[in-house]
RNA sequence: GCUCGUGUGGUGUAGUUCGGUCCAUCAUGUCGCCCUCUCGAGGCGACGACCCGGGUUCAAAUCCCGGCACGAGCACCA
């Protein structure tokens, strides 16, 4: 060892002051980026509300542009009025979901559908500078021929004819699945993903924005690409899956002369409790009844984790610190709560919530010296919360949890130990008098009937009990003690408030 | 099958570019203790990892070679 440091003394002195290592954190640097010229999209598929799997895109592209002093692009990825066809309703709730999560509007939003004679003029420039074409081929024969990196007929057609044909398309001439326009590359790719890649296809269903006008609509590699370059778009984050996009769409910035941007990936994320978060998926579970809608608490929407009252701090929290690796990872959704619970407690009020509560009767012996009968608990125990909750005098009659009554003897918090016998509690003393477990309670006085309801797979469990009905507001997040997070759902005049758990 | 990508504690993550106190960071988790009054909060502590096999080197999580495992793409979806 002495032999080693010796050499590294000779060799390599700085090595032996090394510090102690730290973790890094934030956002790694974005490769070959000048502060104040970046330009970042997120560009989802208005067939559904945003997911959680979705937000990760908002937070790492805002958050990027934010540390680099740029832009983010909301682009309405909407060419598809067939397999995944928008919802009209999800423009207007994803760009409101994008400024929660972010906390900050996006600087430029967009709409695919709206700029359709964009896409066309470029694609009729591709195929009139000759590296772009009409093929008439089925899919499983240009499958075929593409798999043996052989061409196909429709590839040696004249500019003139491609040209003619795609007029034909776009009038609504040739059905769906008769002709695709095919960006050409080199058919001997090693990757047969890439070779001619289909650019543009017919689809007549009508779009639900702008309806029957156009016959044929890009695909999202071409439509991506174009509108990435108009946007002067500087750097592209996406999943790992999308990787063939990358090179795609460089093929074809090559054909057009142009650069194509930084790409920066990340790998598949999978919340234990959800699996994944298909879109499509959860449209049709919903309108199955298999949930209330989208912002069903079972979902894994940000509508419902929003409702449940999730913090939008914590979810920028959990996807930075998850950062951009290209891992395909699991998550507990554990471990998104244990993140919200931080954000959230300093600002959180406590109640106490009793479940199966058990009346006891509260005794006060004539032996003992002073006694207060009046209860003040702080709203918060670190005080990060002014003021208390003054419950007032405690009456004769309390509740105490089932489970706590079979202690007996027990520290009822913020008043008194007792000994409880029978239905009946014995003050020994105000002050603490040993190390005995502490108890929620309440008088009966300040309960109102509660009902908690906790979301499992298979239904909504409810618990009911009582809640210390103080200063309690619909809406509110509150902590109840010794059992978790909960929204105060609904404060009915008559019947027991109701109440949705968030988290432990 | 072809193509691409990824392997650090139970789960995530830092460190890998440019080998060196790295007997490896931080969080979460599990367990334990504490709490000036929540045993699902809070505080403190403990536990726990470099996929495998070779090679280069005084020195490998880091470089090279070969395996293995896992994931994704191979849609006229995004």
């Amino acid at each position: 060892m002495d032999a080693v440091r010796k050499l590294l003394e000779e060799t390599n002195p700085e090595a032996l002051h090394r510090e102690k290592q730290q973790k890094r954190v934030g956002l790694p640097e974005l490769p070959n980026s000048i502060k104040g010229e970046v330009t970042l999209r997120f560009a989802p598929n208005p067939n559904g509300p945003l997911s959680l799997g979705h937000s990760r895109g908002v937070v790492i592209n805002s958050e990027l542009a934010k540390i680099n002093g740029g832009r983010v692009v909301l682009r309405f990825d909407d060419t598809d009025t067939k397999v995944k066809p928008p919802e009209p309703t999800a423009y207007s709730q994803i760009e409101e979901e994008y400024e929660w999560i972010s906390g900050k509007k996006a600087d430029v939003v967009i709409r695919a559908s709206d700029r359709m004679p964009i896409y066309l003029e470029y694609a009729e420039k591709m195929i009139y500078e000759g590296f772009g074409y009409t093929c008439r081929c089925t899919a499983q024969n240009f499958k075929k021929l593409r798999d043996n990196m052989e061409e196909c007929p429709c590839r040696e057609n004249d500019v003139s004819l491609n040209l003619e044909l795609f007029e034909s398309m776009k009038s609504g001439g040739i059905p769906e699945g008769g002709a695709v326009i095919r960006v050409k590359t080199s058919l001997d790719l090693p990757n047969p993903a890439l070779r001619d890649w289909p650019a543009l296809r017919i689809q007549h269903t009508p779009h639900p924005m702008v309806g029957e006008k156009y016959k044929v609509w890009p695909l999202l590699d071409f439509q991506s690409a174009i509108e990435d370059r108009l946007q002067g778009v500087t750097h592209i984050v996406r999943g790992k899956d999308l990787m063939d996009s990358t090179r795609k769409q460089t093929i074809l910035y090559g054909h057009f002369g142009w650069n194509y941007p930084e790409t920066l990936y990340w790998g598949r994320v999978k919340l234990l409790e959800f699996g994944g978060f298909s879109t499509s998926g959860m449209r049709m579970e919903i309108s199955e009844g298999k949930y209330s809608g989208w912002d069903d608490p079972r979902l894994p929407t940000i509508s419902a984790i929003r409702k449940r009252g999730f913090s939008s701090q914590a979810i920028r929290e959990f996807w930075l610190e998850l950062g951009l690796t290209q891992k395909d990872i699991s998550i507990p959704m554990q471990s998104i709560e244990a993140k919200n619970s931080s954000t959230i407690d300093s600002f959180t009020e406590r109640r106490s919530f009793v479940r199966s509560p058990d009346e006891v009767i509260i005794e006060i012996p004539d032996t003992i010296g002073d006694y207060v009968a009046e209860v003040s608990i702080p709203k918060h125990p670190d005080g990060t919360i002014p003021g208390m909750r003054e419950w007032g005098a405690v009456s004769e009659k309390i509740f105490v949890e089932k489970d706590d009554i079979g202690i007996v003897d027990i520290r009822l918090k913020g008043f008194a130990d007792v000994k409880i016998l029978d239905g009946v509690a014995v003050v020994i003393s105000n002050e603490r008098t040993d190390r005995r477990a502490i108890a929620h309670w309440l008088p009966v006085e300040i309960s109102r009937e509660a009902v908690l309801e906790i979301p499992q797979a298979d239904g909504i469990q409810k618990v009911s009990g009582v809640i210390e009905d103080y200063e309690l507001v619909e809406g509110m997040i509150v902590q109840l003690e010794r059992v978790g997070f909960a929204r105060i759902k609904k404060i009915p005049n008559n019947g027991p408030i109701m109440m949705s758990w968030l988290h432990g």
